[in-house]
RNA sequence: CGGGGUGUGGCGCAGCUUGGUAGCGCACUCGCUUUGGGAGCGAGGGGCCGUGGGUUCAAAUCCCGCCACCCCGACCA
């Protein structure tokens, strides 16, 4: 360590907020460089080598074979898979000195498809995988958490290639189970959910995530079943579908200055409206007004969504339900009279020919207390399938913590909070159609390959792991994943530091990673809590008993201490 | 993009209200002492005070614009 570049700080920086971020600079793993931009540090290098490496033997032991495409890529591919205006503002752009459009590469699925393409012209050909370790570019609009929301990032990303349905699911079942070999190795307490599949289009699609507060995802767990989802990715069981004929006929009320849930029901119990009392929000069906924006279009389409009025909405539900459209609250009041802001019921929609999407609770014979569509005044007794005919249903209002589950009906629903440090696809054959690349079949015939693709946040993995693996005094490694394997402490002048580096020497002879901390003129405190702050799992203090041929052993996790002789270290330590 | 906060040496901060040419702790350099839990003494080096403009004899300080960063929300893997 008298060489290496390393500085430690004493204090956390002041614009880190969660333990990793504080933790990884304060300890010297890196730097922030730019807005959203990280330099990784030796320290940190090793760190990151030692994730890559272990992603790396797994999908290798799957069949992966590794390649290294261009980060900066012509923009007519991601023009042809649709992509280019999909990902829109997220994508960093730039122009070459001719002015011919590029672009960083945020993913790498019509690189892939078309170096197949290239390749690959007979079905024995297949099936293959390819992966690789590269920087990623996304031009996030907040960067965030240090590592763990970064506009440049390392990623390993994965694409198999199948004749077959069959053969994709088993594809995608062997990189399901490698992540879980992969992550279990870093040491990582994580969960397997069901998610959405954003820009990347196609259908299944499961996120990895590592358990922790600091996370920016949020997924449900049923205690009963062990089903698990992405809150985005819910689905709301529906109550069976009832006889509207059972209802009495719709009435219209006056109900002044109700513009909130709140109000409405606090003044249709005291009315007694429908000639009931009992009124909840629940009873209500709340409708609210979005601007859904298409990709590409340059004008918002009127979008109403109704909801059971206790419920609020959920903007990243909704607006992973819209995908890849892009969803605003509407505020355009002005230019839209016949919308009555505050209450707006479904009754008039269809013949204003604004869609109408509903909560999948909305079923056929369900009744409402509802806006009536004039200022001051809701209707009662709307029914669903009566009164109103809704476009369809979607996932928008929130999940709550209680809510049955919806693949056992019975378990009440917990919310936790994750880190994505790894999503897998079952793409289709979205990439090969938009491409064109057929396998010349067994019967001659053209045979249309489909794709999975499979990430790996390496970079955010790391984070990950420092967020689950540290305590006040500093970080705490797995071992798999430590920057070295022991930590040799010079606690003493003269002979300690000699003793100390051919300790090491001997250690690192034996095939363990040393790191020692061999610097003249540092107090033993400050080795002491550099070594913590570092966070390797074991370290050696060649210290005051040296003289009689003892050292100290100390482990990092549990700070369990012990003298041994110093001729038994290395068989202790290698053993 | 909306709301809030912050920009002063490598890091953490004071100074700003009440204008007078920048300070503290850590880190760094040199010397001496010290060496099992963030040492002591002494001597040093390092700052366009985010940026542009304005007010003023004089601006880190007052005024206006801009930029950057952090947090919450939006958006996103």
């Amino acid at each position: 360590m008298s060489t290496l570049f390393l500085r430690t700080l004493r204090e956390d920086p002041a614009d880190a907020e969660v333990a990793s971020h504080r933790l990884l600079v304060r300890a010297g793993y890196v730097r922030r460089a730019a807005p959203g931009g990280y330099t990784w540090l030796p320290l940190g290098r090793l760190v990151l080598d030692r994730v890559t490496r272990v992603v790396r033997e797994e999908m290798t032991a799957i069949g992966g074979q590794e390649v290294h495409f261009p980060a900066l890529l012509p923009r007519g591919p991601y023009e042809t898979s649709g992509r280019w205006t999909e990902y829109g503002d997220d994508i960093f752009t730039l122009r070459d000195r001719r002015g011919v459009e590029f672009l960083l590469a945020p993913t790498h699925e019509e690189m892939a498809t078309l170096l197949v393409r290239d390749m690959f012209g007979s079905h024995r050909d297949y099936p293959v995988t390819l992966f690789q370790v590269q920087t990623k570019f996304r031009n996030e609009a907040r960067p965030r958490a240090g590592l763990l929301r970064t506009r440049e990032f390392l990623m390993k990303d994965a694409y198999s290639f199948d004749l077959s349905d069959d053969g994709l699911r088993a594809a995608y079942d062997r990189h399901r189970a490698a992540y879980e070999r992969i992550f279990t190795r870093l040491g990582l307490d994580f969960a397997v959910v069901a998610a959405t599949s954003g820009a990347m289009g196609g259908s299944a699609s499961e996120e990895f995530l590592a358990t922790t507060a600091a996370g920016e995802d949020t997924y449900v767990g049923c205690p009963a079943c062990g089903y698990a989802a992405n809150t985005e990715a819910v689905v709301t069981a529906a109550p069976a579908p009832g006889d509207p004929a059972h209802h009495p006929a719709m009435t219209v009320h006056d109900t002044p200055d109700t513009p909130t849930i709140a109000a409405l029901v606090a003044m249709a119990n005291e009315r007694r409206l429908g000639g009931r009392t009992g009124w909840t929000a629940a009873a209500t069906l709340k409708n609210v007004v979005l601007a859904v924006r298409r990709p590409g279009a340059d004008t918002d389409e009127l979008l109403v969504v109704g909801i059971p009025g206790d419920r609020e909405v959920d903007l990243k539900r909704l607006a992973a339900a819209l995908e890849p459209a892009t969803v605003t609250m509407f505020d355009g009041w002005a230019d839209h009279p016949e919308l009555v802001r505050g209450y707006i019921g479904p009754q008039v929609l269809s013949d204003l020919g604004i869609r109408y999407l509903v909560d999948p609770r909305v079923v056929p014979g369900t009744g409402w207390l509802t806006g009536a569509n004039q200022p001051g005044r809701h209707a009662v007794d709307v029914v669903c399938g009566r009164d109103f005919v809704p476009d369809g249903t979607i996932e928008a209002a929130e999940v709550r913590t209680g809510d049955p589950c919806p693949r056992c009906g019975t378990g009440a629903l917990a919310i936790r909070r994750g880190i994505e440090i790894g999503h897998i696809f079952q793409l289709g054959r979205r990439y090969t159609n938009a491409f064109e690349v057929d396998a010349l079949g067994a019967d001659g015939k053209p045979v249309r390959p489909t794709m999975g693709c499979y990430g790996i946040g390496i970079s955010r993995t790391v984070a990950a792991i420092a967020e689950q693996h540290h305590d006040e005094r500093g970080l705490v490694w797995p071992a798999a994943v430590a920057p070295a394997d022991v930590h040799v402490v010079a606690a003493g002048r003269g002979d300690q530091v000699a003793a100390a580096l051919h300790l090491a020497g001997q250690l690192a002879d034996a095939g363990l990673r040393v790191l020692v901390d061999d610097r003249p003129q540092v107090s033993p405190g400050v080795k002491f809590t550099d070594a913590e702050l570092i966070g390797v799992p074991r370290a050696v203090v060649v210290g005051r008993r040296l003289a009689e041929g003892y050292v100290e052993l100390r482990v990092r996790a549990d700070g369990e201490r012990v003298d041994v002789p110093l001729a038994e270290v290395v068989s202790r330590l290698a053993g």
